[in-house]
RNA sequence: GUGGGUAUAGCUCAGCUGGUUAGAGCGCCUGGUUGUGGCCCUGGAGGCCAUGGGUUCGAAUCCCAUUACUCACCCCA
């Protein structure tokens, strides 16, 4: 127990950091690209916010979250998703009144106590955004073409897009008496899960996957076949615009989104080679919500990205992720007096932003320059009194093996040359 | 929440139907004449064989429980 992670949760460890960093680098970049802006929020909010915000009936919040009260008494709960954190913040800074419509993104960890699996913890990653103000199917364009030139620029391909409108409240209303209308007869032979979910929450039906519920559902009307005018027109438009762009998706009639605050266009992005838990993203629009959590009426859009499994996928498609660049140079020393010289480079080096690793442990020359390898240094100088001496050494290129002689004078200037020319 | 698989060195794994001091490769640390990496070779460190019980003269090996990991169902990012 002392010396293992929680259940759910992983260490990210230096080999893989370079991964980590080029995906969140990127994402920002795209992000920017639109106009979004990062915003950094607390792990833990108030237990109600996600209650209301992500809704009772949810599994999240009905069994997934990590609730637990501070020593004041309050109850306070780890983020099991993004929006409602985001949304709080909208509300409480005001941001109604900044420029509309209002660009966030975000980068977070987020905590679901959940069976683990692969592509699936308890402590996860996403990437975010959320676009507040913006009703028009424009902005519903707008998000998933971010998405899909974030995928893009990664090199990722072939991930499937998927797109639905689950209506408003007054079409979902009317769409769930329908369905339940539709299933009285059957509920027998439904599933136990299901059954329940007919008084709990009809629509959570259509996620079902197995078999005997799956026939029947092949035939239930459709959501997306009943809503209402305007959100058929939202809906339209807004496929209409990805075809302009050029996005290709799928209409999914069987998407509904997990958390009870979407509405209108939902879509998520699946993969088909990363396991079972293939949705990589996962998002769409939430027009209620600001006014659900005592803001004013805001129209909402979003997603989220599980980036554990956006890197399984891209490593799945054997995607080269560029590393960090390597150190310029290593600087080996033998006794004391040379050892004293070194340290005076070192600082010298470091401090006009050269990567230097010097020896620290006294060890042989042999030691030293295997150390100097592994760490894939470019270049190797190794001082004995000799060097401290005359003041000259052999600057070793690692690569080739070559090695010159140089004053130490001019090392620094040597090294900021040639790293640019390189 | 339901089911399946697995658990031996830092990592990947051997260890035959129970039999002495538990093995390999990689990695780590040393050396290969006293100041130069990669290839090759030498030596070394490092395991209460997941934990707790049981069977047995004897258990890494068989049985039970616990825990963890893992995959699928469910759900989701």
């Amino acid at each position: 127990m002392l010396t293992q992670a929680p259940k759910g949760t992983h260490d990210i460890l230096a080999d893989e950091i370079d991964k980590w960093l080029y995906v969140e680098n990127k994402f920002a970049e795209i992000c920017r690209r639109f106009g979004y802006r990062e915003i950094r929020l607390p792990v833990f909010e108030h237990t109600e916010l996600f209650q209301r915000g992500v809704g009772e009936t949810t599994d999240i919040v009905q069994k997934e979250m990590y609730t637990f009260e501070d020593k004041g008494g309050r109850s306070l709960t780890l983020r099991p998703e993004g929006t409602a954190g985001v949304v709080r913040s909208y509300i409480e800074n005001g941001m109604s009144s900044w420029p509309q419509p209002t660009k966030l993104f975000y980068n977070i960890t987020a905590y679901r106590y959940e069976k683990m699996q692969k592509g699936r913890y308890r402590e996860f990653h996403q990437l975010g955004i959320e676009l507040f103000g913006a009703k028009d199917p424009s902005a519903d364009a707008e998000v998933i073409s971010l998405m899909v030139l974030f995928f893009d620029s990664l090199g990722i391909k072939n991930l499937t897009l998927n797109l639905n409108s689950i209506g408003c409240t007054q079409c979902r209303g009317a769409y769930n008496r329908m369905l339940k209308d539709f299933l009285a007869d059957k509920t027998d032979q439904m599933c136990e899960n299901c059954r329940e979910r007919i008084n709990r929450n009809p629509m959570r039906i259509l996620d079902c996957k197995t078999e005997g519920c799956r026939q029947y559902l092949r035939e239930a009307p459709a959501l997306l076949d009943h809503v209402c005018d305007d959100c058929r027109d939202h809906f339209e438009k807004v496929t209409q615009k990805l075809q302009d762009i050029g996005i290709h998706y799928e209409i999914d009639k069987g998407i509904v989104r997990g958390l009870d605050y979407y509405n209108g266009t939902v879509f998520e992005f699946v993969s088909r080679n990363i396991g079972t838990q293939g949705t990589v993203c996962g998002g769409g629009r939430y027009d209620g919500l600001i006014e659900l959590c005592g803001g004013p009426p805001t129209p909402g859009i979003g997603f989220a990205l599980g980036v554990e499994r956006l890197l399984l996928e891209m490593e799945s498609q054997g995607i080269e992720i560029p590393s960090q660049p390597d150190p310029e140079i290593y600087l080996g020393s033998i006794g004391e007096r040379a050892e004293k010289l070194c340290e005076k480079l070192a600082w010298d080096l470091r401090s006009k932003g050269i990567t230097c690793i010097k020896d620290i442990m006294g060890r042989s020359v042999k030691a030293q320059m295997k150390y100097a390898d592994k760490l894939g240094a470019k270049h190797a100088l190794i001082i004995g009194d000799n060097e401290v001496e005359s003041g000259k050494a052999a600057l070793k290129d690692m690569k080739t093996g070559e090695s010159r002689d140089i004053t130490l004078d001019t090392l620094i200037d040597r090294l900021i040359k040639k790293r640019e020319t390189d």
